[in-house]
DNA sequence: CCAGGAATGGCACTCAGTACCCTCGATTAT
DNA sequence: ATAATCGAGGGTACTGAGTGCCATTCCTGG
């Protein structure tokens, strides 16, 4: 035991993470899966993770946070993200920055599923993890509304599409946390996050614009099909 | 005090309210106000109330829900509201029922006003808000749901309305009440409704199109000049 | 006048979260 | 080398939210 606490792993990369975290999160999800949240008392988690009550309340602030343990690290990368880089389009950017979440949620798949499970069933938990998400979505939203600043309604379509993309990430995040983990994630993904592009076209002028040019008194069949094929964003015949 | 009492409305419309919910709701907010919401007890609320500790817990679940003790009612007129009556475009539909919510927030503006400046500073109350903007959502999605179903990205569709509308809703509604009740809530309402409206054009074929016809040849300015009028929707020359 | 039910008040209890202080081990200054 | 310091962890006692249980009261119907 003594050997084990000793070294602090100097050689490590950057982050030196003390295990009793690690612990602490194990053993208080072994805990809630077994006998349910409300079930457990602090008191189980820190007995079966071997550490003082104290220390608990030192790595988390409540107990519901220890069931979403990576979330401020995650929230962190995001912001480092949209801090990082300016140009390109304001709603690719946003959409890029949902996929980081995503992912850190790909990387744990049995660990995603199982707290998937747990906040379903829990109603304080689901009130923690909208709390949770509202962080990401307000950082989103701060984004946006640098990037929209001075445009008449630039607050509101800051708020708007934060909100269209924190929906439409969930939506495929649920869809693959329901399918076990077995799912592609990636694939529902894109499709939100198309939607969510569709939707805010982003230069958005008035509205998308399809242009078709057709010989006065062609046949409507043939002028249909070329609205049709614009629409789809084939190229011009 | 015993005449007071004894009597219960039973001449009033339908719903009798007990007067006791009343006087816990006025203690608790003088009390959060004067010394703020972590710094008030219950029994400190239960005292100045001049009523039993465990008769607050019998109106209200959680110290938290006796700042909104409105939503619940406007929970349940909305839920009815969305179930009455089911053609049109489902995305007016979900807008109309928004205006509900922001109704009841016109209704009392400076209760309104008051809360919004107590929500703002108190996380624990912010976080109780999510939870009770989400029950809207969530409605809001169910009926978008079931009016969507079939059609490919139906759940998707509902999920993203849905958000967008309830932060438009909240966009407009924080305008509001930052400006201490005294704009005018229907104007900014009309603005997030009229972009989300925009933003998911109904019948929703992929988007708005302008179709201009012109001669092979003709001088590129005047085909600009077509295009901008039809984009102004004007009628074709 | 008398059941009976609904609303209220009064405890006593559990448990989350906090404040305060102690211990121990490691690092550094003298 | 020894002492001072510092940081991480442990322990104890306390506040306050929320719950269960029971007595009381008031109101209603027979």
């Amino acid at each position: 035991m003594t050997e084990a606490r000793g070294r602090k792993q100097a050689t490590e990369s950057g982050t030196a993470k003390p295990p009793m975290r690690e612990a602490i999160v194990e053993a208080a999800f072994q805990l809630f899966l077994a006998r349910g949240f409300e079930q457990t008392t602090i008191d189980d988690i820190v007995a079966r993770a071997g550490v003082g009550r104290r220390s608990f309340f030192r790595h988390f602030p409540s107990k519901e946070a220890v069931v979403f343990p990576d979330h401020d690290r995650c929230l962190a990368d995001m912001t480092r993200f949209l801090a990082a880089d300016d140009d390109g389009h304001p709603v690719e950017r946003v959409c890029e920055a949902a996929r980081l979440v995503l992912r850190m949620y790909a990387e744990n798949p049995e660990f995603s599923v199982q707290r998937y499970r747990l906040t379903r069933k829990v109603p304080g938990l689901r009130t923690h993890e909208l709390a949770v998400v509202w962080r990401y979505e307000r950082t989103l939203a701060q984004y946006l509304r640098t990037r929209f600043a001075g445009r008449p309604g630039g607050s509101l379509r800051a708020d708007v599409i934060a909100a269209a993309v924190v929906a439409a990430h969930n939506n495929a995040l649920r869809s693959w946390l329901r399918s076990g983990g077995d799912d592609d994630a990636t694939a529902a993904m894109d499709e939100a996050m198309a939607y969510v592009r569709e939707s805010f076209g982003d230069p958005g002028p008035p509205a998308d614009v399809v242009v078709v040019v057709a010989r006065r008194g062609a046949p409507m069949w043939r002028v249909v099909q070329e609205v049709e094929a614009a629409a789809r964003g084939d190229s011009p015949t």
